[in-house]
DNA sequence: ACTCGGTCCTGAAGGC
DNA sequence: TGCCTTCAGGACCGAG
């Protein structure tokens, strides 16, 4: 389940491997993923060097030196590692993407050595992620990013703005901040780490929750921030079969915690059902559902 | 303009 | 042991 912090922790792990690297081949073992695989993905990928990689939202962008970026998604199931070239795929190996080292890059000081090929590879089970081609100069625009809400990290996403959004809502405050059109990369997860932080119920009311939208803004900031910093910490190494990167463990102060003490008042974590995904909250701490 | 429920998918977990 | 059902979940989509 990669949240916003999962997707920079696999990011951040991967870049390294891959940037500066030529695709050599691609090989799709299946046609699509939730959507379609493009049907020029061979073409506009072979032979291109990644020349950076960069996240919006959820997506993983590998920016190719020919203007494309390759757009990937992680889904539920999705995960990124990096293998040697004999890597045998593995039943759900969706795309392997074969990489060469560059002249340029091994003229680096920390590649002294000519680098072997090595194996980007795509897995995913239950096949929620997906892939996609667009201009770089036209991202923004792309379907999948024109309605995307600021980034939880920035500065576009601040007290003003929030309390903006919320004051226009009545759902729960739960699912407004899991809206990808009021805030990107809050997932169920962080979503209820969140509202325990700031004490409010998550059936509340949006629009009764705006006069707290600084507290909101702070603690999904801090909540993501402490996450990829977790990731950050607990992530060994990218490279290897079975490698588990980007999907580390984490203490959560109610998500998963159904009937086990509030770590504030120690009253059983209570579970309910919200738009069909589960809410952890503490129905002692969290009581703010009017004013 | 906003809200709600359905949909996609597989594997894990639980009931009988 | 094994079959069945339920659940997990991001994001899109259409209906109200």
């Amino acid at each position: 389940m990669p949240e916003l912090p999962e997707v920079e922790t696999v990011l951040r792990g991967m870049t390294p491997h891959v940037v500066g690297k030529t695709i050599q081949t691609l090989s799709l073992r299946r046609t699509d993923l939730r959507i379609p695989f493009p049907t020029d993905m061979h073409k506009t990928l072979e032979g291109a060097v990644i020349t950076r990689t960069s996240r919006r939202a959820k997506y993983l962008v590998f920016h190719l030196d020919n203007g494309w970026n390759w757009i990937t998604h992680l889904g539920m199931s999705g995960r990124f590692t990096i293998e040697p070239v004999t890597h045998e795929p593995l039943k759900h190996d969706h795309a392997l993407i074969e990489l060469t080292a560059n002249p340029v890059r091994e003229q680096l000081a920390e590649c002294t050595a000519a680098e072997p090929n090595i194996l980007l590879v795509f897995h995913d089970p239950r096949r929620f992620g997906l892939m996609e081609l667009v201009k770089d100069s036209e991202q923004a625009q792309h379907k999948l990013f024109n309605k995307l809400a600021p980034e939880p990290l920035s500065n576009q996403f601040n007290e003003a703005y929030l309390a903006e959004q919320l004051a226009k809502r009545k759902a729960p405050i739960k699912q407004i901040i899991m809206d990808n059109h009021v805030v990107v990369g809050v997932g169920n997860i962080y979503a209820s780490e969140t509202l325990y932080r700031s004490r409010i119920h998550p059936a509340t009311p949006a629009l009764k929750t705006a006069k707290h939208a600084s507290e909101l803004v702070g603690n999904i900031r801090d909540v993501l921030s402490e996450a990829i910093e977790s990731g950050g910490s607990t992530l060994r190494d990218f490279v290897g079969a079975g490698s588990n990167a980007g999907y580390f463990q984490h203490n959560f102060d109610v998500y998963g915690r159904e009937g086990e003490p509030c770590n504030r008042c120690t009253s059983p974590i209570q579970k309910i059902v919200q738009g069909g995904r589960a809410s952890f909250f503490c129905g002692k701490c969290q009581k703010l559902k009017a004013n």
